[in-house]
DNA sequence: GTCGCCTCCTGAACGGCGTTCAGGTTAGGG
DNA sequence: CCCTAACCTGAACGCCGTTCAGGAGGCGAC
């Protein structure tokens, strides 16, 4: 049977949620296609490619509308949002973070947080450095908690497993330094029980 | 003539600056010592032993003594002394943040930064959660900078380079957050120019 | 002085990886 | 029905990390 883009694309996320990101292998893939490795380079130019592909699926099947209206509720959607997307898949974090450090795709996430971030009115050029720096710790975080869940549920013990909702005590931390140098404070003054 | 561990060691900071992180393989690491390849297993176990000892070794490199006493400033001073660590050599970000990823060393920073804030007492158990925030922030953000950095004095063009001090920024935000839930303020109240 | 030990290394192999390329096959529109 | 484009094969290349049995060499103990 032939594929295409598509089919390689999916059956790539299944040998990743199946095998992890060391055994997604164009070998491995291949097999799970029934087809020789040679075949995959019709499709993506070489691994690099077909992982930020990968990526970007990953990202996509992960994506929900937007339900805030104030900006901070909308950064930390969004930063919950990824968070999810990468811990839907194993290693999905890892993934994403070497696609996004390599500047291979999957910048929708960086795109959104600066969109959301605009109505805050950022000093100077202060928005790209907010998104890059949410970015930097949903990802860094999000490949802590995923390596040590993984850790977990693999027989290797000795590691302390994260306390339960330290992501958003550590989003907290950096939406409330964001929230210092906006212009326009979000939702703060409200219920910050709403 | 015959070589011990540390000598292993110096050398493959040496081919990781002369080569990147790609090219340090254990086969060219022992061309470089004039050795055969498995003679590196009677040093390390694995190539992870390896890295991890290459990337305590790039700290060890970089360590700096504090010189301030409040705790904001001594936060700052370790997170941009890890930066200088990490930019000191090729690919030293990407080095230092999967061997950290993987949980196989380079744990000084993250102890560093856990003294450092213990005086600020946070509330409950924040203190780890803000280590680990100032711990994703500095080592995405560098991993990010040297990956420009170096994709610009390659041939490479198409990035733009980060702007000069937006490491400082990132860091202050974080560090305003963190001070919000200090019940000691820091230097906060001193001339912020001193 | 030589014996034995411990450290360091060799030589050769194993299985796996990403990638290339010339050429075969098949589906689907004209 | 044929042609073209999309898809794939088969075979190879040069790497990689790792293992293992065994050889060499310095050095302290006797």
């Amino acid at each position: 049977m032939r594929h295409h883009r598509d089919d390689v694309v999916r059956h790539a996320i299944d040998v990743l949620d199946a095998y992890g990101l060391a055994d997604l292998t164009m070998r491995r893939l291949a097999g799970e296609l029934d087809v020789r490795p040679s075949a995959l380079y019709h499709h993506f130019r070489d691994k690099q490619s077909l992982l930020a592909a990968v990526a970007d699926e990953v990202l996509r099947r992960g994506a929900r509308p937007l339900v805030s209206t104030a900006w901070d509720e909308q950064v930390v959607e969004i930063c919950s949002g990824l968070r999810d997307a990468l811990l839907a898949y194993r290693d999905g974090a890892e993934l994403v973070s070497t696609v996004i450090a390599f500047g291979l795709g999957a910048s929708r996430p960086y795109d959104d947080l600066v969109a959301a971030l605009a109505p805050a009115r950022l000093g100077a050029d202060l928005t790209p450095t907010a998104a890059r720096t949410l970015l930097h710790l949903v990802l860094g975080h999000t490949l802590d908690e995923q390596t040590h869940l993984q850790a977990g549920s693999a027989g290797a013990i000795g590691d302390d497993p994260r306390p339960r909702s330290d992501f958003a005590a550590g989003l907290g931390l950096v939406v409330d330094g964001i929230r210092l140098r906006a212009s326009v404070p979000g939702s703060v003054g409200l219920d910050q029980r709403a």
